[in-house]
DNA sequence: TATTGTTATACTCTATAACTATA
DNA sequence: TATAGTTATAGAGTATAACAATA
């Protein structure tokens, strides 16, 4: 989506014609939908930028909380990202196809296991999260002094809606 | 995602065993990550706020678009929500085939055609509506005397990377 | 040649329910 | 009985590429 300072209310297409603006009329006002808009878009451009990277994008998160929590189970994963143990099962299974993460026995409860990153897991983390603090960095550079703000509002919107 | 005001680095868990909390680590700190879950939680919560309606919350974007501008072509629309032409096809059809959209003859371009809302669109659109206020609402009740900056924030991030 | 809309196809993310092994 | 992890399945949401009709 494109923006124009001189006509806020409106996004311009790519193609000049009778067409050439849209109103984006009651939307314009929404923090939802810019909250959308904003994160689809960041998203996006994280993704852009960590392209070329052997882990994806989407497994950031995942990779870092088991970085920072080794031994952990994938059901305290589920519980930490906030997804459904059932879509834990086939990332698993392909980061230890990777050799991107081991899972070892827990001692004490033989229906599950722990995990933890291998050194190659750790070192491809260490990749992707070089793109990662570049890309906040961006959003750092626009959010100037208002960052702190910015940090508290999101937190505290998704503990509202948790 | 649980958030634990006592200790900011961590989340809970739903069983309180050894596994109770975990560090969020490195993601604390990333602004995109909080955007992401910001964003989650509140589309979630949108969503089953307006679990009743006959229109799905997804598609809110979509439909206020066309209401706030009769007329428009397929094109237009995808380039304002910022989404390729072919994810709108079976939208559309699916939005025509419950008469809340109309398809008319666009004189002087016989490959498209203008869309614009039926009275029941209208109305229909017009109750998922009051979800979407009263769910903005909420998140401006957060925001409080930072509303203004938060949406000028998001606007931004969207513009920066688009 | 370029553009509009459609179709075919696929990938990501996510969820629910049923299953198994274990607790 | 309850829980951990897996499997099967499904549904949004999104994208690319190829296509027919039209510009």
């Amino acid at each position: 989506m494109r923006s124009d300072t001189n006509r806020p209310d409106t996004v311009a297409t790519q193609a000049p014609d009778q067409h050439e603006s849209v109103r984006l009329g009651s939307l314009e006002h929404y923090l939802a939908f810019h909250l959308r808009m904003a994160q689809c878009a960041s998203f996006k451009a994280f993704k852009r930028r960590s392209g070329d990277c052997s882990l994806k994008p989407g497994w950031f998160a995942l990779l870092s909380l088991i970085g920072d929590n080794p031994g952990i189970t994938p059901m305290a994963l589920s519980r930490a990202s906030g997804r459904d143990k059932s879509t834990l099962t086939p990332v698993l299974r392909e980061l230890a196809a990777n050799c991107m993460i081991e899972r070892q026995e827990l001692k004490g409860d033989k229906r599950s296991y722990t995990l933890s990153l291998t050194a190659k897991g750790k070192c491809e983390l260490a990749v992707l999260a070089t793109h990662a603090i570049q890309h906040d960095r961006e959003i750092e550079e626009i959010a100037g002094s208002d960052k702190d703000v910015l940090l508290d509002l999101l937190r505290r919107i998704t503990a509202q809606f948790d």
